[in-house]
DNA sequence: TAAAAAGTGGGTAAAAGTGGGTCGATGTGG
DNA sequence: CCACATCGACCCACTTTTACCCACTTTTTA
């Protein structure tokens, strides 16, 4: 389970470091073999260890390709996705189309989402953050099981 | 599984060069044996490993060709379909007939979408994926098997 | 406060991508 | 049947990118 906000400084040749906290991990459940595609709801990334990811490309690759909603998310998300490995160092190299997509310069912010990370690029989350502080939680319509989650 | 996007730049003589990280798998699963064909629904190109190509070709000549929804589908697809082979530094040359379907100029996209890729010229690409992008997941009717899908 | 670890920047050699010349095969017209 | 033109396969050379390595700075920890 992966947790928790860094931020992450991207270098002049569109490297990024995975924070030391979450190597050992990486390294246990992937052997440091990650994918990253691109969120097709907000512009940042979403990065999962290889076999997580594989997980979720067979249910998406088995869609019948001739309905048009499936060829969407095959061709955003599958064509999106990029193999990364770490460096020595442990760092890895963002995809120029995705740093595009994703409205990065220098200042990122990963975010720790369970079994996978988000990318965003600083300024887009701290937007997105406030956006959603700004919501109530009663204005926004809650599933079921959720109405009744005491935190 | 192919996977993640691709700039590549077709050459004067109508060359394109698979991208490296690919080359191993494809000398692998097909012996640098490619089949190029058309997509019937939008203006790209397909590009299959031989004997992946072969199943999907068996299916379609099996259809009955008196039918035709049938004959369509066998006069585009096997119609257009045709054989590449890379040549020594890892490019294979495009038909002429195909760049004018896929209106190619000098800029292609190369999309890996799991046991095939999709070629685009990248400014119908880019017009297509802001377009997918316009659609919200929730509006374009899934597969009941992906609704639940969590990313 | 010192030592270690993490984060950051950048040089360099190798690999990948790109462009183009030449020669042979193929096909066409006279 | 030959001459010519066209296209594609092969080869070589140049440019760009990236993987790898090393060094310095900053932060953490003992």
């Amino acid at each position: 389970m992966f947790r928790g906000v860094n931020k992450i400084n991207l270098d002049a040749k569109g490297r990024m470091a995975l924070p030391a906290r979450y190597r050992d991990q990486i390294a246990d459940c992937c052997e440091n073999q990650l994918v990253v595609t691109i969120d097709t709801e907000t512009r940042c990334l979403l990065l999962y260890p290889l076999p997580e990811w594989e997980t979720i490309e067979k249910k998406i690759e088995s869609l019948p390709s001739f309905n048009p909603a499936a060829r969407r998310i095959q061709r955003l998300l599958i064509g999106h996705a990029t193999d990364l490995e770490l460096d020595a160092s442990g760092r890895f190299l963002l995809p120029q189309p995705l740093r595009e997509y994703a409205q990065m310069d220098k200042k990122l912010v990963l975010l720790g989402q369970g079994r996978k990370f988000e990318i965003w690029s600083e300024d887009q989350w701290l937007d997105a953050r406030d956006q959603y502080l700004a919501e109530t939680d009663e204005s926004s319509a809650l599933p079921d099981d959720l109405q009744t989650l005491s935190l």
